[in-house]
DNA sequence: AGACTTTTAAATGTCTGACAAATGATTTTT
DNA sequence: AAAAATCATTTGTCAGACATTTAAAAGTCT
């Protein structure tokens, strides 16, 4: 591991950036310890503020994790689904939000990539999954449930679809792309008779996994595709009035 | 803004926390210049050198940049999905080799989420992209490519079919996907007739894209998968008969 | 007055040295 | 032998200082 002097980088960007790498290249494998930040300034060249600046970079990719006391240290961290899937989602919300991505775009993406989800989930999901998806549709046809929940519900439902494939690379994906899209759909307010068409969709498309139906349930996400948008291009038309009266 | 003096976390966690939150939360715009480290050292009654330690958390997931000068300081970075592309095919790397997932595993999830795209590739392509593919594909076809040079054009067709379909929000997820399966791509060695099949697959999604066949598209990329997946069974067979004698 | 140069002030980047706190290992005591 | 006390190592935090960068302000010359 070694620093370029001559670099107009920060020497903690460069120092992380090493270290990165040799974490990606192998040299330090899963659960390994680095050396300690004395030792790392040392080797560097540098101080232990400046060792320490690039540490806390790559804990906050994940990269390492630190322990104090006599055996600590900084250790190459196994990066979980778990740990990664918060950070996506993160990632995700503030890109939709910061590059006004519209909400057609969004949904596009969100439902494309879900209807890929869809027949693997109809082949292979277990009937926890599925008690999930009609749980969470129990929960989403009670009167009196905030919107705010009624999203909540509706994220859980999709998640329990996806998961349904069986397959931690796809529903790590597609954790980014539903849940980042809450935000977007807490914007809406959904009628009595909103709310009933799209249980009534994902009934449709519940029914469609449980009989290992893959066709019928990507059309039933596509018809459930349309609803949305119609109901947001509903809603924003709706407020756009507002404004100009 | 404030912090949980209570709280067991590191103070530089708690503070990156509480910054990202006012972030996320939209009290702090992008563009917006943070208060300096010392202000922020005061405010939360800590240290420079921790106030620095939250601040380089924050800019290694790319929420702040940092200036150096008079009228330099922190500034709330608009996240792009230029920059969050490589860092999201990293992770998406980490995680497969950490994680030992399988080729059959990753090469799933890549082509499911592909073939959601293709239909829409299909429809809005660019003749740029078009012409893309085809430039790719012809470099596919020469002789004495190297197997890595094989895979990272293979890398660009792929990338190119999923930019076709415009929606920076899954071009941004299968980055991730497509890009993350490199390294296990660069596993396999490609014998000539191997190559001429996939560029022959290619062709076939390369004209089903062209006449705006979605169908046909995804046909051609669910071939190409099954013959990407023999490719792979049959040299992690080989290597498995090599090491038993 | 206007253009160029110099100075200055503010901010981040880096260093030094120190102490606090956690924690496993070691030693001592019971 | 078990429990308690001590110790050594390592990260977490702090204080203060200097270096470097940068833009704005002040000064100078034409």
């Amino acid at each position: 591991m070694k620093i370029d002097p001559s670099s107009s980088d920060d020497l903690s960007v460069q120092i992380a950036q090493a270290i990165k790498d040799a974490i990606i290249g192998g040299q330090l494998i899963v659960d390994e310890r680095l050396p300690s930040e004395a030792e790392l300034a040392d080797h560097f060249q540098v101080s232990r503020p400046t060792v320490r600046e690039a540490l806390k970079r790559l804990a906050a990719q994940s990269l390492i994790r630190t322990q104090r006391g006599a055996t600590g240290g900084a250790f190459v961290n196994r990066l979980s689904f778990e740990d990664a899937y918060p950070q996506q989602v993160t990632t995700s919300t503030l890109l939709l939000s910061m590059n006004a991505v519209s909400f057609d775009t969004a949904c596009e993406a969100r439902y494309a990539l879900e209807s890929a989800c869809a027949p693997l989930s109809a082949q292979r999901r277990t009937a926890d999954h599925l008690a999930t998806m009609r749980a969470e549709m129990f929960r989403q046809s009670q009167p009196g449930l905030t919107d705010e929940a009624f999203c909540a519900s509706d994220v859980a439902f999709h998640r329990a679809l996806v998961d349904g494939a069986g397959n931690p690379v796809l529903s790590y994906q597609l954790a980014g792309a539903v849940e980042a899209m809450q935000p977007l759909m807490n914007m809406i307010t959904f009628t009595a008779r909103d709310r009933a068409r799209i249980v009534d969709l994902h009934g449709r498309i519940a029914d469609a996994i449980e009989s290992g139906d893959g066709t019928a349930a990507s059309e039933g996400l596509s018809d459930l595709e349309k609803e949305t948008r119609k109901l947001a291009s509903d809603v924003f038309a709706a407020r756009a009035a507002a404004v100009s009266t």
